[in-house]
DNA sequence: TTGGGCTTTGTTTTT
DNA sequence: CAAAGCCCAA
């Protein structure tokens, strides 16, 4: 098979680059995959380079699997040797060989956001801080900010910030750490950090490493924080073999800790690099790639792209505006029907894109009132369900003793007569103990004072984690699972909850089960602290993509990577899109222009943009004007459609014509929520209309921020 | 100790 | 508006 059989020039230096660092500036649908994965292959056949000292990084695990089977599908099972894996997994994979140097424990747990949370509001109330002034949320961010930028407690100022928001989160960032240690845990951003701490300390390991690793291949740079930079710059400094690809007009997760530095810089960064832009788009028409490069084109943080397409022009970009979010979901609705019935279009080529979860609301309405099949991608992690959890912690308690956070989690459920004040005896223990469980209850019941129901509980409680120990030593995962089902009485307990929520959670942990199965099918040893991890990194949708037909809803983020015959991205008003977190800021608002791009470039053959005039959220009601993104598309990309008119019983007054309107817009009127252009004031939106007739009144707010009470006859109020 | 009612608080969330 | 967290009464 010829590697290079359907690569364009680019591509194909891309992949014959072999020594030396090098940056492929992909953009959207420009087959990066293929570029890392044919460089792969290339590696391994034509330059006789060992499988296994190649490593590629990815984000996610749905993008590192994607490359480990197309990985296979070139080299066969020579292809099972390269390292493909998340920057995660890579690294608790060298955790769980090395830990000891930093001294943790091989057995270390490890913590999701909400354990980091629980374990933060823990710190929060030690150090007596007001919950008030000092959120938990906002301190676990700047914690995060600090980890994502290799940042130890003790390199940041405590002293000087003291009272601030950032001192007080230097301060709980160092107990947190202290924390974490103590329960033999490391949360996601850990995973990272203290790898590069490993690496940092300790040169044998690193150079071993460095000895391994001669290739190293980096997907989505754009999206990479210091932290992940200083290891990529450790692991690769003797060989400076590092390719990256990545784009950086779709770095969308600066909040995240990302700094879009690191791909811009990489040329500084690596004097050396060798850099090929992939400029041909294999999946959109040209009409979609030029308005979306409209929107990023204002940008100044960004090198600069030109995407070009064999693909002819196709449609205009179809701009509808709609009175409120219901119109907008009717629009929606019925173009879908429409493609669906005519266009010969199937529900998993459609997507409806938004900026935030609370939109999907009135989409899903109305697509349920047509009877059009849906499902809304993204949302709660399979794993983070509380039944999941609950179950999960037991084994995690099993596995490490001294995982006292989940410890803490099973204690009352099932309710077992332990509550706030056992939680208290054993916090208290705690303090004074160095061990884990088994020593702690050892000490806490040989002890006096300890009420003699407690007691008993007590002990029962520390019989049942024995027990569960055992089954965790001895039997497969998913037998150690149903076992702790089954011994901790945790099924008897969600039925006894009754009703469809508790079958529903009954049915989840019975899914846990199967998952475990899966895993030992498809993993060789099926060790349950293999499958624990796991399931602590796993992600919401690594569930295959469905084939049943059904229309995508989610967020711009979640749709990074995906491709759509349609899409539709609604809520196009600025506070929503941009949001307006964003809108006071350059630096954020060039993210959210990426991120407008993003959305725009998963369309291959229709994209649609709505706005509401009107919107409800959040129980209030909002009048947004459309989004500045709008301004930035070229008038001639666009096909102005307005719903305000069309299908509203028309109210009296007087009917200024608009000339540029299409026909579908017979009687004009105005309605709450009409689009009004005055020549003093600027545009607006109606708020409130009275009377009618010739005493027609309208309240209009104004985009500056106006309001204003005009009377209909006699104002030079203009629709649009 | 527990579950129910009350207040709070809402951008995005690859791992 | 609705889900999640928090506090208090039984």
């Amino acid at each position: 098979m010829d590697l290079f059989e359907h690569l364009n020039p680019s591509q194909r230096k891309a992949v014959e680059h072999v020594e030396g660092p090098l940056l492929i500036l992909a953009g959207a649908g420009s087959g990066k995959t293929r570029v890392i994965t044919c460089r792969i292959a290339y590696l391994i056949r034509h330059v006789g380079v060992d499988p296994q000292s190649i490593l590629a990084l990815t984000f996610t695990n749905k993008a590192a699997g994607e490359m480990k089977e197309r990985v296979k599908a070139l080299l066969g099972s020579l292809g099972d040797k390269v390292w493909i894996s998340t920057f995660h997994s890579a690294c608790v994979r060298i955790l769980r060989r090395e830990i000891d140097k930093l001294g943790y424990s091989r057995d270390f747990a490890i913590y999701d956001a909400d354990d980091q949370l629980s374990l933060i509001k823990e710190c929060l109330v030690q150090l007596d801080l007001n919950a008030e002034l000092y959120p938990a949320a906002s301190i676990a961010e700047k914690i995060r900010s600090f980890k994502n930028q290799g940042r130890d407690p003790s390199s940041l100022p405590e002293e000087v910030l003291l009272f601030s928001l950032d001192g007080k989160a230097v301060q709980v960032y160092a107990l947190l750490q202290k924390k974490l240690k103590a329960n033999n845990a490391l949360d996601f951003d850990d995973l990272l950090l203290l790898t590069l701490r490993l690496f940092e300390g300790c040169p044998e390991v690193l150079a071993r490493y460095q000895e391994r690793f001669r290739y190293l291949l980096v997907d989505e740079y754009q999206d990479t924080n210091p932290t992940q930079y200083r290891l990529l710059k450790l692991l690769t400094q003797t060989r400076q073999n590092l390719c990256v690809v990545g784009d950086d007009d779709q770095s969308i997760y600066k909040w995240r800790g990302a700094d879009i530095r690191n791909i811009l810089d990489f040329e500084r960064d690596f004097p050396a690099a060798r850099v090929i832009k992939l400029e041909e788009n294999y999946r959109s028409t040209q009409t979609i790639l030029e308005a979306a490069g409209a929107v990023v084109a204002v940008n100044r943080e960004r090198k600069g792209k030109q995407l070009w397409t064999r693909r002819g022009p196709g449609s205009k970009v179809t701009y509808f505006q709609a009175a409120d979010e219901l119109e907008e979901a009717e629009y929606v609705c019925r173009t879908i029907a429409q493609l669906l019935a005519q266009g010969g279009y199937s529900g998993q080529e459609i997507a409806v894109l938004y900026r935030t979860n609370a939109q999907s609301r009135s989409i899903e309405e109305a697509l349920q009132k047509a009877r059009i099949p849906y499902r809304v991608v993204g949302g709660l992690r399979f794993y983070d369900r509380k039944e999941i959890k609950d179950v999960l912690a037991y084994l995690r308690v099993a596995i490490n003793p001294c995982d006292f956070l989940s410890l803490k989690r099973i204690l009352s459920v099932p309710p077992r007569g332990l509550g706030k004040a056992a939680l208290d005896r054993i916090t208290q223990q705690a303090q004074a103990s160095t061990g884990g469980w088994p020593e702690l209850f050892q000490e806490l019941l040989e002890g006096e004072g300890l009420p003699g129901a407690m007691r008993e509980r007590l002990r029962a409680f520390r019989q049942l984690l024995e027990e569960l120990v055992r089954s965790a030593q001895s039997l497969s995962a998913s037998r150690a699972i149903e076992e702790t089902i089954r011994a901790t009485g945790y099924d008897r307990y969600l039925a006894k909850e009754g009703g469809p929520e508790g079958e529903s959670r009954r049915q989840n942990v019975q899914e846990l089960v199967t998952a475990a199965r899966q895993f030992e099918l498809e993993a060789p040893e099926g060790l349950l602290k293999d499958f624990l991890d796991g399931a602590a990194l796993a992600s919401s949708e690594d569930v295959k993509d469905d084939p049943t037909g059904r229309v995508n809803l989610m967020t711009l983020h979640s749709s990074k990577g995906l491709e759509f015959r349609v899409v539709f991205i609604g809520g196009m008003e600025n506070q929503l899109f941009p949001h307006a977190r964003s809108m006071e800021s350059p630096p954020l608002l060039e993210e959210e222009r990426r991120l407008c791009y993003v959305g725009m470039t998963r369309a291959k053959e229709l994209l649609f943009l709505t706005n509401a005039a009107k919107r409800r959220l959040y129980g209030t009601e909002m009048y947004n004007p459309p989004s500045l993104f709008l301004k930035s598309i070229p008038d001639h990309y666009l096909q102005r459609i307005d719903g305000l008119t069309a299908q509203r019983p028309a109210l009296a007054g007087p009917t200024p014509s608009r000339p540029d309107l299409p026909a579908n817009s017979g009687a004009k009127a105005f309605c709450r929520g009409t689009r009004v252009h005055h020549p003093k004031w600027g545009t607006g939106v109606v708020v409130e209309v009275e009377g009618e007739g010739s005493s027609l009144k309208v309240t209009v707010a104004f985009q500056q921020g106006e309001k204003k009470k005009l009377a209909a006859k006699f104002a030079p109020l203009r629709l649009i």
